[in-house]
RNA sequence: UGCCCGAUAGUAUAAAGGUAGUACGACGGUUUUUGGUACCGUUUGUCUAGGUUCGAAUCCUGGUCGGGCAACCA
C-alpha cells in the first residue's frame, strides 16, 4: 500500500516536467549557501527539501558554495556548512563552488558586451543608484550606455588586469531602465574588488554579482530545479534573461516561503548580532536556531527531518509554532534516549526502617520504548537518597500525587515508601524527609497490594555522581520577536538559562557519550555538553517532558 | 503612487468545479511503576463584495489585508 501523500507545489512541477519529458525526465537541485555564516534551522527547510526531492525523485543534489563576495566569506564557513549538511544526514553529489566558475562567467559576460548587451558604467554608487529611479519612477540611461562593444570590451579587460581602483567601474547589463522589476533596471554584473578570495587567492580583482553568478552557475551545472526563498522571485526575469540571451541551458528557479518558528529569529544578521554583542556564547550556543546551536542542545537530525517534512512547503508567509519542533523532537527521543535518573533540585529521604549501612542493587531497562528495553542497568539502592525538592509538599494541594505527611509513593525501580515525617531548618525550608518503606512492594515482585497513584525519581546518597545541568528556556519572550515595535533584542528572555551547579545523577552517566539523548525520569531529555571534562560533567536540557501538572498548577 | 507574490481552524498544510480533511496546539477521558509514552474523544476555518455554474475554497472581476522589490550583499 502506497501512502496516499498530497504534493507540495513544487512535487506539482516535478510531476508534471517529468511527465512532459523535461529533461528527459532529469532532476538535479542544488542547495546554494554562502559560505559567510551558519546555517540555521531556515537552511534546513531549503536543504532537506532540495536533497529530499532529488532522493523522492531519483536526481542528484549539488552543494555549491555561492562565494562571489570574498569580503565576507571564509573557508571556516565552508566546513561548518558541509559538517552541518552531512550531520543532518544529507549527501551531495558534487560538492561545487560559484569560484569554480569565475572564467567562464568571465567569458559569458564578453559574449553580453559583443552582443551590445552590456557596457563599462563609470558611475559612482551614488549616480547609478540615482539613475535606477524609484519603484514609481522610471530611472534614466547612463551616460556611458552607448559605449561601442569595443571600447566595452577594451575597458573591461582592463578591469580584469587591475588596471582601476575599487568602485571606478563596473559592467552593466544594458537591459531596460524604465522596466517596472528595478533588477532589470541595467543591473550590476561585475564589480572590482582588488581583495584574497578564499579559493582563487589574488587571481581576480573582478567579481560578478549574486544575479550574474547564481543563474549562470545553476546552468552550468544543468540544474533542472532551482529552488530559493520568496525574495528572489524578483530576480527570476533577470535569471532568465541572463540565460535566454547567453542561449545556455534553461534552469529553472521555483520559489517557496522562508521558515520562521515562533519566540525565535532566523535571520543571520540577527544571530550575528546575538553572537557579538554576547547574548549568547558563540554560534554553536544552545539557545541559538543554528543547526550547531541545536546539535549541541540535544536535537537529533531525525527530528529535524521530520520536523521539515511537516510544515509543508508553500508560497505563503507563515510562522511555525515551535511547539511542532518540540513535539518532532519529543517523538524521536521518546524513542531512542535512555533513561536515567537524575535529581536536579535535591532533598533527602531517609528510609527509617531500612538497616544502616546496607544497600541493595536494583535494576532498570535503558529504554522501556525499545523491544528489549534495550539492555538493563544496575541502579545502587539505600537507606539515604537524594529525591526532588518538588516531589513533597507539607500541605500537599488537592491532585498532588508525591510525598506529604502520611502520603506513600513509588519510588521508581524501587518500593513503596509512607511519609512519617520531616525536618526543616531555621529558615523553614525542608530538609529531609522521613519514610517507612513496604518490603513487599518491591519493584518487578510486589506483593504488597498496595496500589500509589505517584510515582517519583530518586539517586542514592552513597553512589550519585554530580553534574553540572543547563536548563534552558526559549530565548525571546515574544512569539514574533522580529517583528516587534522596538528592536528584537529587547525582547529577550533573560532567564534563558539557568546554570544548576551541582545535580545528583546516577553513577553510570560519567560514560555518557556526547550526541546521544538521555532522558531524565520525569524532568526531560539532556544530552551531554561538550564542555564536559572527566572531573566535570556537564549536560544540557534539550527540552523538557510534556508537564500536564505543571499546567494544572498555573490554572490553579 | 508602480510592479510582483500571497490570503483555508490558534499555527501550519490538504481538498486540481462535487461531503472542507490532516497534523501540532488547546480541552476532556482511558491506560500507565515517568503527571512521560500510547490510545480515544471534543473544539475552532475558506479575507470581502459581486459574477460564471445545477454546484465555487477552487474559475472571473473589484476591493481589503499581509509580504517583497530602488546594496558595487546573497
Amino acid at each position: 500500500m502506497s501512502e496516499e501523500r498530497s504534493l507540495n507545489f513544487i512535487e506539482e512541477i516535478i510531476e508534471e516536467d517529468i511527465k512532459n519529458g523535461l529533461n528527459g525526465g532529469r532532476i538535479h537541485t542544488r542547495f546554494p549557501p554562502e559560505p559567510n555564516g551558519y546555517l540555521h534551522i531556515g537552511h534546513a527547510k531549503a536543504i532537506c527539501l532540495s536533497f529530499g526531492l532529488a532522493l523522492k525523485y531519483n536526481g542528484q543534489t549539488n552543494l555549491r558554495f555561492d562565494d562571489t563576495n570574498p569580503e565576507t566569506e571564509e573557508t571556516e564557513y565552508v566546513e561548518s556548512i558541509k559538517e552541518d549538511v552531512k550531520w543532518l544526514g544529507f549527501e551531495w553529489q558534487n560538492e561545487l563552488y560559484a569560484s569554480n566558475y569565475f572564467d567562464q562567467l568571465y567569458e559569458f559576460a564578453v559574449t553580453l558586451i559583443k552582443k551590445g548587451l552590456a557596457y563599462i558604467d563609470d558611475g559612482t554608487p551614488e549616480e547609478i543608484a540615482q539613475q535606477k529611479g524609484t519603484p514609481t519612477e522610471p530611472g534614466t540611461l547612463s551616460p556611458y550606455r552607448s559605449r561601442s562593444a569595443d571600447e566595452n570590451l577594451r575597458l573591461f579587460s582592463e578591469m580584469k588586469e587591475g588596471k582601476y581602483k575599487d568602485g571606478e567601474k563596473v559592467l552593466r547589463a544594458k537591459i531596460d531602465m524604465s522596466s517596472p522589476n528595478m533588477h532589470m533596471r541595467d543591473p550590476l554584473m561585475y564589480r572590482i574588488r582588488h581583495a584574497h578570495h578564499h579559493r582563487t587567492g589574488d587571481k581576480w580583482c573582478i567579481y560578478p554579482m549574486y544575479d550574474f553568478a547564481h543563474g549562470q552557475s545553476d546552468s552550468i551545472e544543468q540544474i533542472t530545479h532551482s529552488l530559493c526563498t520568496l525574495e528572489f522571485v524578483s530576480h527570476r526575469e533577470l535569471y532568465d534573461w541572463f540565460i535566454e540571451q547567453l542561449e545556455i541551458f534553461p534552469s529553472k528557479q521555483y520559489e517557496f516561503a522562508r521558515l520562521n518558528i515562533t519566540y525565535t529569529v532566523m535571520s543571520k544578521r540577527k544571530l550575528l548580532q546575538l553572537v557579538n554583542e554576547g547574548f549568547v556564547n558563540g554560534w554553536d550556543d544552545p539557545r541559538m536556531s543554528t543547526l550547531s546551536g541545536l546539535r549541541r542542545r540535544g536535537f537529533t537530525a531525525a527530528s529535524i527531518r521530520e520536523f521539515c517534512d511537516r510544515i509543508g512547503v508553500a508560497k505563503r508567509e507563515n510562522i511555525i509554532d515551535v511547539s511542532l519542533l518540540e513535539f518532532c523532537l519529543r517523538e524521536d527521543l521518546n524513542k531512542t534516549a535512555w533513561r536515567r535518573m537524575a535529581v536536579l533540585d535535591p532533598i533527602k529521604l531517609v528510609i527509617t526502617n531500612y538497616p544502616d549501612g546496607q544497600g541493595e542493587i536494583l535494576h532498570g531497562e535503558n529504554n522501556p520504548e525499545a523491544e528489549g528495553g534495550e539492555g538493563i542497568r544496575e541502579i545502587p539502592f539505600g537507606k539515604e537518597l537524594w529525591i526532588e525538592r518538588e516531589d513533597f509538599m507539607e500541605n500537599p494541594a488537592k491532585k498532588y500525587f508525591r510525598l506529604g505527611p502520611g502520603l506513600m509513593v513509588r519510588l521508581k525501580h524501587a518500593y513503596i515508601v509512607k511519609c512519617e515525617d520531616f525536618v526543616k531548618d531555621e529558615a523553614g525550608n525542608i530538609t529531609e524527609v522521613h519514610c517507612s518503606y513496604i518490603p513487599e512492594s518491591k519493584s518487578g515482585e510486589d506483593t504488597s497490594g498496595i496500589h500509589v497513584k505517584g510515582t517519583i525519581h530518586w539517586v542514592n546518597v552513597e553512589h550519585a555522581a554530580t553534574a553540572e545541568v543547563r536548563l534552558y528556556d526559549r530565548l525571546f519572550r515574544v512569539e514574533d520577536p522580529g517583528n516587534e515595535e522596538r528592536d528584537f533584542k529587547e525582547y529577550i528572555n533573560t532567564e534563558s538559562l539557568q546554570v544548576i551547579p551541582s545535580a545528583y545523577i546516577e553513577k553510570d552517566l560519567a560514560t555518557a557519550e556526547l550526541g546521544r539523548g538521555y532522558q531524565f525520569i520525569r524532568k526531560g531529555y539532556f544530552t551531554l555538553d561538550k564542555d564536559s571534562a572527566a572531573e566535570k560533567l556537564v549536560f544540557n536540557r534539550t527540552v523538557t517532558l510534556k508537564d500536564t501538572w505543571a499546567k494544572e498548577v498555573k490554572k490553579g
